[in-house]
DNA sequence: TAGTGTGAACCGGTTCACAGCT
DNA sequence: AGCTGTGAACCGGTTCACACTA
């Protein structure tokens, strides 16, 4: 019996992998294949065929025993569950290097996340045109919340200017949020922040390096789903 | 009895908080502060004390029962573990807009991470000065490795040529990857990936908003340490 | 007394192995 | 015959609770 869509929540892990799955369908659809099996699709997605049989059964049962999955119903049911037709403005604050890439980012648009506005506390930077928007300062950014409703923030600032930034977002009224700064941030309770730290990534590398040259074994690492750090707090 | 340092890996979760212990010590530091307590520390991390507890534990014993742990110690015997004075030379390939950022990310410097050359398919970029570096054609690439011995490859071209590009560094001689294109790059067993999906992270958070906006309970994030999927194959 | 270090319980997530369905 | 869906074992990681020590 199929049993009805998120009768009870996604485990984390789970939801890290769903979009992985999405995209190797897409490109399955494209292809003009319409059933997949498990060993095909979890090769193709990294990950073991047992796991990704969990994955799926945790969403319903939407696979035909002895034959595999149907590729298009597969793509509805996630896309779905992880809200791929909903289109989400998001807003970025600080347009340094990092900031302006992710303002162009291509994988954002092509996931139906939008940009709204872009951001940044300079006053010199303050109605440059970047990838279509004009920069605004700090202080529209209640007004830009108020008329666009984005449910993100982005925070692409120095560590420095991090936590005011975050304050501001969620006095305005967002509960996501997207850390790009090396800091922890301090938020109330409904508010989710996600931190993405790209040195640390690299540290962490340059660790499995440091120890991989040395005589001592390389540990296998079980960060997997979750290169990053990302802090959720009260 | 202070145990020796590595004398069995860190596991990898630790690692990955690692480095924020670390820039909360070098804060405390600069503050002139010369002792914490696990709980000060933790808070200020945004972990809980008894897992700062044993992740320091696994490291050796460096603390004093009564006191704390003394900041100045700490912080050398964390940096020796996880190669912060190590010089670590990175190439970069794809300078589109996050590869520009990356080659000019003041996080990467400050960690002791050093860009030693920066590569695009494109002939039309090529010779193009970007924060210092010119640019060199791909076929550059296996001469830029045997000269400067980047251990670290980052990958941040499109989706399309990301395998061929991981392939070429591979073949160079690279055995660390961090990858920025969302797909899951094969490599040889001795070669470690990290894949960085920025549209992933959003995906995650859209997620919890979605969730948290019906009436159905949002998840707390179980995917802390470690926001974006990593990907180690054979 | 205050705070570390750690055995032991706990918990989420992964993998195995197989029952059950087509 | 073949592949899904899932109970159950397993495993790494987290948290509790307290013995131990400065």
């Amino acid at each position: 019996m199929t049993q009805a869509r998120s009768q009870q929540p996604i485990p984390g892990a789970t939801l890290a992998r769903l979009p992985g799955y999405l995209r190797v369908l897409a490109e399955l659809s494209a292809d003009g294949t319409h059933t997949v099996s498990s060993d095909q699709l979890a090769h193709a997605c990294g990950v073991h065929p047992a796991q990704l049989r969990r994955d799926l059964s945790s969403l319903g049962s939407y696979g035909t025993r002895g034959v595999g999955y149907d590729v298009d119903t597969l793509r509805a049911e996630i896309g779905d569950e992880i809200g791929w037709t909903h289109d989400w403005p998001v807003v970025i604050v600080g347009l340094g290097n990092l900031g302006s890439a992710l303002a162009g980012h291509a994988g954002f648009s092509a996931r139906g996340f939008r940009v709204v506005a872009l951001i940044d506390a300079d006053p010199a930077r303050e109605g440059e045109l970047l990838h279509g928007h004009r920069i605004q300062p700090m202080e529209r950014l209640a007004e830009v919340v108020a008329l666009d409703h984005p449910a993100i923030g982005v925070i692409a600032t120095p560590v420095a200017e991090a936590q005011k930034v975050c304050d501001a977002l969620v006095a305005a009224g967002i509960t996501s949020v997207l850390n790009f700064a090396p800091t922890t941030l301090t938020v109330p309770p409904q508010v989710t922040v996600r931190t993405v730290d790209l040195g640390l990534e690299l540290q962490i590398l340059a660790y499995h390096a440091q120890v991989s040259q040395d005589p001592r074994q390389a540990v296998v690492d079980p960060t997997s789903g979750g290169a990053s750090r990302a802090s959720l707090q009260a």
